[in-house]
DNA sequence: ATATAACCAAGTAAGTTAGTAGGAGTTTAA
DNA sequence: TTAAACTCCTACTAACTTACTTGGTTATAT
């Protein structure tokens, strides 16, 4: 049970975002550096952040990215499920008209998996990125 | 970020040994034909279980599992952890000290994941086996 | 003795993760 | 107008994990 360095390293570079608060964009090979990420990678994370309308680019010579709303406006849930997908802590957690996964009399544990998830996404809307700078 | 099916299986496994209130065991038989789960894979489900000290096995015929406590004294913490391993939502998270993983100025991230597995730890034991009956 | 159970060790197909590699298109500054 | 610094896009891959299966061995009640 663990999140992907999608995650990990997405919300690290999405907190130097909101740190660059002059609205020069900052560039994956400054992340890059600063984070010691490989600068590929970083490059499927913006493209799932950007998807997500989380973070906007700037193509170009001193062109990079800036945070699509400010720090206020994002919580760490938002980011979470743009890099990792919409969040399930089972299968069966994602396919509530999906019957036949559980049976028929209705999954005690299911409950449980229920509140858990209900905890985790409410934990993670808490955290503002402004929370985080 | 999902848990495995052992998880998944493993507590509806113990929520049937904690219905069978009699003192008889039941077998891996009667569970795997109840929840359609391969038998084969119970016993490696039950192994750990077992390894953790939730279950007690009695060999031979008529044999089968029966909890090592009573429903009351079972969480759901202690069954997702027998089954999954110690729960950490990021590599870093398991290793504490090792502080390569994370920044030298401590990571700022560090905090929401933190806060994070602390809020799964306790919404999971809250939820006792005696609860799922 | 035999059936029924737990127990044990390997193997394996499919899927996921954590990246790399190589290029194409954009914009700015010299 | 050319080079550099960027984003953007597709495809590939090694290593690992998951969700099993297979083929046994050992213990015990009847």
């Amino acid at each position: 049970m663990m999140f992907t360095t999608k995650t990990e390293y997405g919300l690290k570079a999405m907190v130097i975002l909101a740190k660059a608060t002059s609205k020069e964009p900052v560039s994956l090979t400054q992340i890059s550096k600063q984070e010691h990420i490989s600068q590929a990678y970083l490059e499927h994370i913006f493209a799932k952040l950007k998807a997500n309308d989380l973070v906007k680019s700037i193509k170009g010579v001193s062109g990079g990215y800036v945070l699509a709303r400010t720090p206020k406006q994002i919580n760490v849930f938002e980011i979470v499920e743009a890099l990792e997908g919409p969040l399930a802590v089972f299968y069966c957690m994602s396919h509530e008209n999906d019957s036949v996964a559980c049976n028929a009399k209705g999954c005690l544990t299911k409950q449980v998996w229920y509140e858990l998830q209900k905890n985790i996404i409410k934990t993670l809307r808490k955290f503002k990125l402004a929370d985080l700078v």
